[in-house]
DNA sequence: TATTGTTATACTCTATAACTATA
DNA sequence: TATAGTTATAGAGTATAACAATA
């Protein structure tokens, strides 16, 4: 093994590389923990998402968690073909899906909060309550922010 | 416009789920603030890497940001074509390539870390420069964490 | 025998354009 | 005309296995 005591120096100073590392250690540890659940991250969002939002329709999900509408089709598809979630013409709108959990659903929901709870206490393990509270504060600001996009994108 | 009225609910308890948002939202700005550049978020920290570590191989490099060495090839690949780095036969083990930046990289990554530092001014800009700071110090020991891999990966 | 770089490959994730049926 | 869901597709991103050259 060669020497590997190189620096990442100026990255260190910039918050998105740390955010990247972070994110991508926490969905490493996140897949682990729910290995033979058959749920990964999207799909355990959005089913915690119909949990909470009994006969919403795809699109609602799809646009509060950021899914293009496009990929949620294969995503819903997967879950109700696992028997979690189910679909059913919505009564006020014929071109809607209302969604709903099966009972499989409510215990596959329960064996995952489980896991992820386990999950984030190990991610966690050294943070206190207050500082634990304190970076979902942060990241929560940071989601709020508009992207560039929105300011000048109308050249080009 | 169907109602949006619905809750993230539990979702928003989860750190993980923060950061993954979080991350999401800096990758849309971080590329929009790239645009024309020919650099992306693994790109930069690689120029950025060559730089303040003359002379390593991309295996070196590859270890720090973990990028798979297969991976490496076509991301030093890329760099070489641009003419923003040089690779050479490393004088002590002509196994690897030492990598070096050409003035064409100098200055690609003034122009970057330009961009980048706009790019970061803006994402954070509610955040005073104590919690920028504190938000890079909760992220970086998050990175340092063992995933559950290390422990019991033993039993199928 | 281990490591560097490489090729090939495959699977996931994300993004866009175009279609249909409803509204 | 706009929206919900769909299909097809393409580009990133990420992971593994196997090989040649060198250590």
């Amino acid at each position: 093994m060669a020497r590997d005591e190189i620096e990442i120096g100026a990255l260190a100073s910039l918050v998105g590389y740390h955010l990247r590392r972070a994110a991508s250690a926490f969905l490493t540890d996140f897949t682990a923990a729910m290995d033979g659940s058959g749920l990964r991250q999207v799909t355990f969002a959005i089913l915690s998402m119909v949990a909470e939002n009994r006969g919403t329709n795809q699109g609602a999900i799809g646009r509060i968690l950021s899914i293009q509408r496009a990929n949620m089709v294969a995503l819903i598809d997967e879950l109700v073909e696992k028997g979690l979630i189910e679909r059913a013409v919505d009564r006020t709108d014929r071109r809607a899906f209302s969604l709903t959990l099966t009972p499989a659903g409510e215990a596959a929901l329960v064996d995952a909060r489980k896991r992820i709870d386990a999950h984030e206490r190990r991610m966690l393990a050294e943070f206190s309550p207050k500082e634990r509270a304190k970076l979902a504060e942060l990241l929560a600001r940071i989601e709020r922010r508009d992207p560039i996009a929105s300011e000048d994108k109308a050249e080009g």
